[in-house]
RNA sequence: GCCGAAGUGGCGUAAUUGGUAAACGCGCUGCGUUCAGGACGCAGUGAGGGUAACCUCGUAAGGGUUCAACUCCCUUCUUCGGCACCA
């Protein structure tokens, strides 16, 4: 028997197994099935990465387990292969996409193949496929017939020189990313699909699938559900000021003010002669005349900051009061929602120093949020709730605000959650005009201490989403360079537009906004008004106090989301050609209807072929590359007859990822995108795993698309996916993120060459925890490799002992057998839990101990290679034949393979300790250690701590006060 | 900015979910085996002090709860991912 060699068995059994379609799925079959799913590769020109590599042996292992627990698996795979790159690539070499696509995909599939992964290569799919396309096209045309696609003007991102529309990615500070011109905003009519019209169901079904929590939870952000009230003008009744709540747009407005104790010396010292100095006494005054004392604040944080950190406790005279104003309107935020929820614990420390404690403006409503999970994870202060009227910055209207507390550098500011009443179009509008006009400089007063100058030192890409925060630095500070004293006199920077409103006087509008405040009907959680609800608590009566608001006329009900309508046109040319015609005498004929003139390609006609082209370059009018081509362009109108012209713009990347789940299932069909009957046996998909970086877009897409097509009767179930996990990315060896210049820094095949492919499934499973970001480090993939060489030296012993060693020569709770049986539980459950680095680690104890052992049975030896086949199915079979035959030629026909067997049990009694090794603390430090039986009583296992000589030593003039004994794990003696 | 995840030896990380911090692997040191190298085996390897038995400190920083905190609570800092035309 010769040295581990990775290269003759790997390559053996890959083809073995190939011959044997020992991977292939049955589409009908007794045993239970398992659908194990990955998202399917983009195949990119510099072939596989290490993160590739990690999340589809994370998946082949599960699928293998579950093959040797006699499911019918299916683990498919296939190519995600429009997209930007491949275009680029073949705009600059003139090489056409479809031969790219070609030579990147036989790569990856060598490379995938090469790494043995036991996917049904009889099912692989390509979205550029025009057979696979056909369908993505079809379903379109579903979505387009029931009313769900629609046409709308969006702006898009418009390189003059260049004359392409570009990918956001593509706009690197303003300019193009090619050719550094600036990019301008271009108004384009661009498909719409109404995915709002789901919002609710693809929020509200989260309930019923099995996601990471915060899976879950990026879903449900994104959606941004929010049910509450919208009030009426009738609401003045109430004694609140309302005159408007659709005029706030969504982002771009925000205020932080904050005054601790106003009249202290310190504070004094710090505004006089400021041009703070001013609207602050003003603001105090207001106050004072509205008799509204302090603040809400919790217990903590008040001791937090008026205990810690100041010398000159203002508390400490008992009567000072603290103002803390604080507006911020940020996110979506006009109208009203439901808070969050807000506690009893809030007003202990009022209660504990008697002080009135009250926010600027009053709680309106606050309760106790019991039953929602997310809000339950966050720390107490998030979900504390009060409502605030404040009034508008410019216009004179005012606002009835949720107003969600939270804690930011020791002070109370605000966050709205909230919902408003802005139509989609309105949102719109928003986002591209308005949105940058409106934006205001946050403004606070200096601080009281020096850890709070921090000024903000850029400006983020993203931030036009939301308010830029940028903090005003003391002017006279030596530590702080020009260009960030610069920075605090820009309040936005947009493309080319820079906005500075710090010429507006900010105190003032604080002042203002105290105006809208006007009474609150709620002191501790208890209603005081109305009459009805007096005395009662706001978690009890919160459904009453709706209806009561409802009845009254005072507002309505109203659900909001944030999501918003996908924009599904693409100007490019790689990508599925959208199935439309635009005929102007069908215009003529339905104008006014929504979609007149575009009339669907017939689905005879289907699929509506990429034209093969030279040139893929881009056109000057802004239209896609395919609009170029006249003979592919002008068609007949289907329905008329008359002179028509296609749709050019294509869909974007997400489109036929957003289904290709279900084409696995059937996909050769030609009929349909897949039969009923494969689709009743395989959806949904039992398990989904992907990287983090797809958790938020691509699952509510295709989420989406399959409720649609649930809703249409075409596939069996509602939701796509049950289980979804999340993997993280692998780093480079630097700690940051691969990059284009790095390239993918590991190139597989070379890997596989060294070291073999198991060795590197081993690895990128043993790195680091799998849902989490992990360095490559070539370094470590000796260890593995060296466990692999260690299993085939062991394999060598164990047959040459074996199998004349009778079995009686093994006590029955022999220590190797104890661990071999703990080993099979941990693997068994580890990988349940996607646990495989911590699975690896105890089959690495196990080779160690066995390699030790005088005896192995082969029957223990191959329970041990039927654990670790799923992780490195190449040497595991090896191994396992030769188990069986004693040597193995390289001819050798496969018989009964591993990945076939069944998987093993192992035997609870087996893993019972009778004998425990505890630590013994005093005052929780380790003294000691004791062996005790594992069925001793509380009373024994003191005994003997107490009376263990070291401890002994140490209790020398102390008393035992307390002795605490956790069972099976330590005793603590507390002196 | 908003949302999500994370921060532990020289490095990748583990910790029975509040109970002996650093399992397993890499690296390093010493010893054994070897003509030699490699490979393999054994022992050691968080920091400081002590001849030693041992002692003190130690999980990004600060504070809190507890007999006991990497783990729970509060604050601060840092890194990574998503943010609607990257895939």
């Amino acid at each position: 028997m010769k040295e581990y060699d990775h290269k003759k068995i790997e390559k053996k059994w890959q083809k073995e197994w190939e011959k044997k379609e020992i991977y292939y799925a049955k589409d009908n079959s007794k045993n239970p099935k398992f659908y194990g799913l990955i998202e399917f590769p983009y195949p990119s020109g510099a072939g596989m990465h290490a993160g590739h590599i990690r999340s589809n042996t994370a998946m082949d292992i599960i699928s293998r387990k579950r093959r040797m627990e006699g499911y019918n698996v299916l683990y498919p795979i296939g190519w995600d292969a429009f997209g930007l790159p491949t275009e680029n690539y073949a705009i600059k070499t003139g090489i056409h996409p479809i031969k790219v696509t070609k030579s990147n995909t036989d790569t990856f599939r060598r490379q995938l193949k090469a790494l043995g992964f036991s996917f049904d290569w009889s099912r692989e799919i390509n979205t550029t496929d025009p057979k696979y396309y056909k369908w993505t096209q079809w379903i379109f045309l579903q979505f387009f017939k029931k009313g769900l696609a629609y046409k709308a003007k969006m702006a898009i991102n418009w390189c003059p020189k260049d004359k392409i529309g570009l990918a956001n990615e593509e706009v690197v500070d303003g300019k193009c990313e090619r050719c550094g011109a600036t990019v301008e905003k271009r108004e384009k009519e661009q498909w719409m699909l109404a995915i709002t019209k789901y919002a609710d169901r693809l929020y509200k079904d989260l309930d019923d699938v099995d996601y990471l929590s915060q899976i879950k939870l990026g879903q449900r952000n994104w959606i941004g559900r929010s049910e509450g009230i919208m009030f009426t003008e009738k609401v003045k009744d109430l004694g609140i000021k309302i005159e408007a709540y659709d005029s706030i747009p969504q982002t771009f407005m925000a205020q932080t003010f904050c005054v601790i104790a106003p009249e202290h010396p310190l504070v004094k010292k710090l505004i006089e002669g400021t041009k703070y100095e001013k609207p602050v006494l003003s603001f105090i005054e207001e106050f004072k005349k509205r008799k509204i004392k302090n603040p809400v604040e919790t217990e903590k944080e008040i001791e937090g900051i008026f205990t810690g950190r100041y010398v000159d406790n203002p508390f400490s005279t008992g009567d000072l009061p603290i103002w803390v104003a604080t507006f911020v309107i940020a996110d979506y935020g006009t109208g009203i929602v439901n808070s969050s929820a807000h506690d009893e614990r809030d007003f202990a420390f009022a209660k504990k120093y008697n002080i009135p404690l009250r926010t600027v403006a009053e709680p309106l409503f606050v309760k106790t949020d019991g039953e929602d999970a997310f809000q339950k994870d966050k720390p107490f202060v998030e979900r504390n709730a009060v409502v605030c009227v404040i009034k508008h910055w410019s216009e004179d209207k005012y606002l009835l605000l949720n107003w969600k507390k939270a804690v930011w550098r020791g002070f109370v500011v605000g966050g709205i959650e909230g919902g408003e009443k802005i139509e989609d179009t309105a949102l719109r509008e928003i986002r591209e005009e308005t949105g940058y006009k409106n934006m205001r400089f946050i403004k606070s007063l200096p601080k009281v201490h020096s850890q709070f100058f921090q000024p903000v030192k850029k400006v983020n890409r993203f931030a036009h989403f939301h308010p830029v925060y940028v903090e005003l630095t003391n002017g006279d500070r030596e530590d702080v360079s020009q260009e960030e004293k610069d920075l605090h006199e820009v309040v936005w920077v947009s493309k080319n537009e820079v906005e500075s409103s710090l010429n507006r006087d900010d105190m003032k509008w604080i002042w203002e906004s105290s105006q809208g405040i006007e009474k609150s009907i709620m002191k501790n959680g208890i209603l005081t008004e109305p009459i009805e609800f007096k005395g009662r608590e706001w978690s009890e009566v919160r459904e009453d106090v709706i209806n009561y608001i409802v009845k009254k006329g005072f507002g309505y009900r109203k659900v909001n989301f944030k999501l918003r309508d996908w924009v599904f046109s693409r100007q490019r040319y790689w990508g599925e050609p959208i199935p439309v015609i635009h005929c102007p005498s069908c215009a003529k004929a339905s104008a006014g209807k929504e979609n007149a003139g575009w009339i669907p390609v017939p689905e005879k006609d289907l699929p509506v072929e990429l034209p093969k082209v030279k040139n893929y370059q881009p056109t000057d009018s802004g239209e896609s590359p395919l609009a170029n081509i006249a003979k592919w362009v002008n068609v007949k109108c289907p329905k008329c007859k008359g002179k028509a012209k296609r749709e050019t713009d294509t869909m974007p990347n997400w489109a036929g990822s957003s289904w290709y789940y279900l084409r696995y299932v059937d996909p050769k069909n030609n009929k349909e995108f897949a039969s009923k009957k494969n689709l009743k046996y395989w959806t949904p998909v039992d398990w989904y795993n992907g990287g983090n970086e797809h958790t938020t877009l691509h699952l509510l897409y295709s989420r989406f698309w399959h409720k649609f097509l649930f809703d249409e009767g075409l596939v069996p179930t509602s939701e796509p996916y049950k289980k979804r996990t999340s993997h993280g990315m692998i780093l480079a060896d630097d700690g940051t993120k691969f990059s284009k210049s790095k390239g993918n820094g590991v190139d597989p095949e070379e890997i596989v060459k060294i070291y073999g492919a198991d060795s590197l499934r081993l690895y990128e499973m043993f790195m680091g925890p799998f849902d989490q970001s992990v360095s490559w480090s070539s370094d470590g993939m000796i260890g593995p490799r060296r466990f692999i060489e260690k299993v085939w030296r062991l394999s060598r012993t164990v047959l040459d002992m074996n199998p004349k060693m009778s079995k009686t020569v093994f006590d029955s709770d022999s220590k190797l057998q104890k661990l071999l049986h703990k080993t099979i539980k941990k693997v068994s459950e580890d990988v349940e839990e996607m646990r495989f680095n911590t699975a690896i680690s105890a089959m690495m104890i196990l080779s160690t101990e066995m390699e030790k052992a005088e005896y192995v049975l082969v029957e223990d030896f191959r329970k041990f290679l039927q654990i670790l086949a799923p992780f490195a199915p190449h040497v595991a079979e090896e191994l396992w034949q030769r188990t069986v035959l004693k040597e193995v030629s390289p001819r050798t026909v496969l018989k009964n393979s591993i990945h076939l067997s069944a998987w093993p049990k192992w035997d609870e009694n087996l893993i019972k300790d009778e004998e425990v090794k505890i630590a013994v603390q005093i005052n929780g430090k380790v003294r000691a250690e004791i062996m005790i039986q594992t069925d001793d009583s509380e009373d024994t296992v003191k005994q003997k701590a107490l009376t263990n000589e070291i401890i002994l030593k140490h209790m020398v003039g102390r008393d035992v006060k307390k002795v605490i004994y956790v069972k099976g794990r330590l005793v603590n003696i507390v002196a």
